[in-house]
DNA sequence: CTTTATAAAATGATTCGACAACTACTTTCA
DNA sequence: TGAAAGTAGTTGTCGAATCATTTTATAAAG
């Protein structure tokens, strides 16, 4: 379905309108199905988020400005989603020895279990979209995308 | 900047994953740099997505389904969206008389007014992206974009 | 008519994003 | 060595999304 009409315009749009749209619907589409794939291991889409990125350290503690860089929503409170995270214990907080100002986050093995059963459910999400382009158009999107953004 | 150097992922990402990360982060930008257009005006993308609805209706009353259809956000809180503009006399809010479960809301002069000293702002920042990529490939993302997600 | 079902919108609770203000700790360097 | 500047993280506030529940109004059924 075309944006246009997803959006029922009243009005014609131009061309920049439509990128825009469009990236700002699918973004929420994609949002969306994900967050079905979430809800029934009860964590939201941005602790999944912390979740990998602490993995992705394999096992080394991760302090909280790591996290943070590594996060598509930079401006995210990493803090208060680690502190869910630590009430389902699926990651331990601790001061670094080191510099007492900075915290260290490590993932548990009840985190990675998580992850684990997640991460073909995840793939599935993933490829159910880019399945409807040719290997050769996955890459033009990705191009465009960032050559449009940057 | 490619999208794994931005999250500075630890491992290759496959071309699924990273269509999912580029729209994702992408609508994270066009976003955040929305936002410095609207902050001025004191109204967020929300409200001013439902303004642009009621303006797109010619001035007749629109009940609050009909603003649901037509915003991005499928599931956002109209009601309250519509609370924050009432409070900016932005818009008016009356019971539909031929069917009082139903709520009509039209755009005031106070709202057109805002939206026609925003437009050409939006415009600007809608061809800020867009103008980086050619004719042809604009159409080609929104394509894409389109296949991608249907 | 009165009961029941459905429809439209409002409300409450929780989570997250955005942003500013704040606290605690470390570094610098005079 | 000790005050100032800088760094890491926390907390508070607000707007919005999500979901479930509730309220009010209309329509349908018996």
């Amino acid at each position: 379905m075309k944006i246009e009409d997803i959006l029922k315009s009243t009005v014609p749009m131009n061309n920049s309108k439509k990128i825009i749209m469009n990236i700002m619907y699918t973004q929420n589409i994609i949002a969306e199905s994900f967050n079905e794939i979430l809800k029934p291991f009860d964590i939201s889409s941005e602790q999944f988020n912390v979740l990998r990125i602490l993995r992705g350290q394999k096992g080394n503690p991760t302090n909280m400005f790591v996290i943070q860089e590594r996060m598509l929503a930079k401006t995210s409170n990493t803090t208060r989603l680690v502190d869910k995270l630590l009430l389902k214990e699926l990651v331990t907080r601790e001061v670094c020895p080191d510099n007492r100002r900075k915290i260290e986050v490590t993932i548990t093995e009840k985190g990675l279990a998580i992850l684990s059963e997640l991460e073909p459910k995840v793939k599935m999400h993933e490829e159910s979209f880019s399945i409807k382009l040719t290997e050769k158009e996955q890459l033009q999107l990705n191009e465009l995308l960032e050559k449009f953004r940057n």
